[in-house]
DNA sequence: AGCCAGGGCGCTC
DNA sequence: GAGCGCCATGGC
């Protein structure tokens, strides 16, 4: 893997979809793709570590230039704190099917249940790749689940949302190239609303200029930019096209592991 | 016990 | 089209 900036446990475990599908195994990072085990660790220089180039290229958005990108959201000296404290936190890319499948379950959910209902999917529908390794389930072994034995795997009330997006994914071509396509077809799915949507057009498709708004990017927003008040979605959807166009989706993920890995604190 | 979590649905008005 | 209660589950 080229050299490129990377802090590989801060991404990995920053809520984004790969946060909820890899494990950790000593040093190392792993997960199931394509029938086999991708592995990924950094060592005490840095360099990244793997078996599978190409995914980890993939997953870790390679293509984007981390300092480049900086220069254009350190907007202020919120963002530069965000980026100086979260150095090398990368915005990472999933497949579409799998961003979808971890969004639909952090709906009113906390990330570490999502993580768990999603090991947990992987373990009653994946296939078995090692001793305790599961791939990510098919959409197909989704789709024709019993909402019963969904529920076994502890998705509450989105169990029907998980079945009736995954048929909606079976039924049709979900290959976008724009961002505004993608949007309307999740849009009509079962369980994804506005912000969701913007979650599968950021992590699933790569569309940089996304900007999906949670409790905790709505109060980092409100607190930084509006003197603390409250802000309809509107204003502040306006607020970060102004200040960080179309990487807005980047300056979001710093936005976010900010305030919600520090609750409690403040 | 009650509130909150990377929200959205279905119902009011 | 905006506002509100509700939805499983688990942590604090």
């Amino acid at each position: 893997m080229k050299k490129f900036i990377l802090d590989l446990n801060l991404t990995l475990l920053s809520g984004q979809p790969p946060h909820f599908v890899w494990s950790r195994e000593g040093e190392k990072f792993i997960r199931a793709w394509n029938g086999k085990i991708v592995e990924v660790s950094q060592n005490e220089k840095g360099e990244i570590i793997s078996n599978n180039k190409k995914f980890c290229d993939f997953t870790f958005r390679a293509q984007d230039d981390l300092k480049k990108i900086y220069k254009k959201i350190s907007t202020d000296s919120f963002m530069e704190k965000a980026i100086k404290d979260y150095y090398g936190l990368r915005l990472t890319q999933s497949d579409v099917w799998e961003t979808t499948c971890c969004f639909v379950l952090s709906s009113n959910n906390s990330i570490p249940n999502i993580r768990k209902s999603t090991q947990l999917l992987m373990q009653k529908y994946g296939e078995k790749i090692e001793s305790n390794l599961y791939s990510f389930p098919s959409i197909e072994s989704i789709a024709k689940a019993k909402e019963s034995e969904l529920k076994k795997c502890k998705v509450g009330f989105r169990a029907p949302y998980l079945k009736h997006t995954a048929r909606q994914l079976l039924e049709n071509d979900f290959s976008f190239s724009k961002k505004g396509d993608a949007k309307c077809f999740f849009l009509n799915c079962l369980g994804i609303g506005e912000k969701i949507s913007e979650c599968i057009s950021l992590f699933g498709y790569g569309f940089l200029d996304s900007f999906p708004i949670d409790v905790w990017v709505k109060r980092a927003m409100q607190q930084v930019y509006f003197n603390g008040r409250e802000t309809k979605n509107e204003k502040i959807i306006e607020k970060a096209n102004e200040l960080w166009g179309d990487l807005k989706g980047y300056a979001q993920q710093y936005l976010f592991y900010e305030f919600m890995s520090k609750k409690g604190k403040r």
